[in-house]
DNA sequence: ATTTATTTTTAGGCTTGTCTAAATATTTAA
DNA sequence: TTAAATATTTAGACAAGCCTAAAAATAAAT
């Protein structure tokens, strides 16, 4: 049950992160291309760190079959993440940044290498759950709480009240938006129409004046169920 | 007065934060094979990287004849100087490591890019003037309170009381065994008596037993005069 | 003032992680 | 089921930052 613990470079460490956020819960095989786009590389040098990856055991690959991550590259990946999301709620919490101002810094922190500083900051927070975003924080040995029955926004049923539970933290023009429009964690939205056509819908945010939000913007919000509105 | 603010490499950044070490409070010229001593690589890799900062304006350089920073290469140092020693201090105030702990993890945490983070953790910690080895801290805009009449503990006078006000980080070993011997910062010492072959001295640690300390500790350990010691 | 020793620089190479362009698989569509 | 489109891989190149070995400059010693 050796690891093969070389240190990696932060490039690998990247790869693994992605290659985990984009096979989903569900342990789907990668492509190159969705690699490539989530990286901002060409295919051309995915292939070549896949090849790199495969040789340190990290990840499944075969040649035009796509990846997917072992199980150490899986703990790597997970490592990672957790150090992500403990930063983020660090500086949130202690820090006092704004939701929309943590993601590119714990880009950089994500990558320092103490294991007793990461397990340290995640005591100072009281080992939280989930970060500024909603998303579960992972513990010290790799496990992650998925959160219950949360679904997309951009998937629930016409009158519905829903809870907002996260939000992807990829765009920060996303998170400005958001902002904006009073929308965070814990919002209570109503949905009160579905336009076909674009899959925008017609919601209104704490109970306040009814607003329509793209699909762009659905499909990055996470909810969970609460009730169906009443009629009166 | 234009600052050339191309993004520095973690290299780059090394090479004038040492540079600025090296050259001291004299502003000496620093030499190729001091550099690469410090840095652990070869005087030619030193050469290579010189002329490359040269070319950016952040060192003066002249082939044969050592290299100093320039303003904005001070500005620069000065800069990771305050974030290394702000994230001691973290470390050692807020996530209570050991002073012999910190500095590997700084050396990491000191290339994290936000001006904003560094600020807010300054603040966060309350301002403090210097870090858990006793140097001073640069403010946000570079200014550093050199320590008034600090001395090495090796170039102390016997019959002396001196107060321990700074040690070199850069050794674990060091750090270890003066955590070993009760020495730390604030220690009060007592010097007995100098051994001229070998330049060691023997002293008591806040009035411990008698010791006997070798050059190479005392020239590492800074101190303050407090006063000569009165014959009884 | 030469010779010897030391320091520094040059020249050429290696690895990592990227790129472009061309070749090859796979998938989709006719 | 063959042709067109798309996805992926290979081949060759490049910059950064390091290396070794050899040449050149400076410093030290006789």
């Amino acid at each position: 049950m050796k690891n093969n613990n070389d240190i990696l470079s932060r490039a690998e460490e990247n790869y693994l992160k992605e290659i985990f956020h984009l096979s989903g819960k569900e342990k789907d095989k990668v492509s190159t291309n969705a690699l490539a786009e989530r990286l901002d590389t060409k295919a051309s040098s995915i292939t070549d760190m896949l090849q790199k990856l495969k040789a340190k055991k990290l990840v499944a690959y075969q040649k035009y079959k796509g990846c997917s991550l072992t199980g150490s590259g899986e703990k790597v990946a997970l490592h990672i993440i957790r150090k992500h999301r403990l930063w983020e709620t660090f500086l949130v919490n202690k820090l006092s940044f704004g939701w929309d101002e943590v993601h590119a810094v714990a880009e950089e922190l994500e990558h320092i290498r103490s294991k007793k500083l990461i397990d340290s900051i995640d005591q100072f927070l009281g080992f939280p759950k989930f970060d500024p975003h909603g998303d579960p924080i992972p513990d010290k040995d790799g496990n992650i709480n998925y959160q219950e029955s949360k679904i997309k926004l951009s998937d629930t049923s016409v009158k519905s009240i829903v809870e907002v539970v996260s939000v992807n933290e990829d765009s920060l023009a996303l998170l400005k938006y958001l902002d904006e429009i009073g929308l965070r964690l814990g919002s209570e939205i109503e949905i009160y129409s579905r336009v076909p056509y674009d899959e925008s819908i017609q919601v209104s945010i704490d109970c306040g004046d009814s607003i329509s939000l793209s699909k762009k913007v659905t499909e990055n919000i996470g909810v969970r169920f609460k009730s169906k509105m009443t009629n009166k």
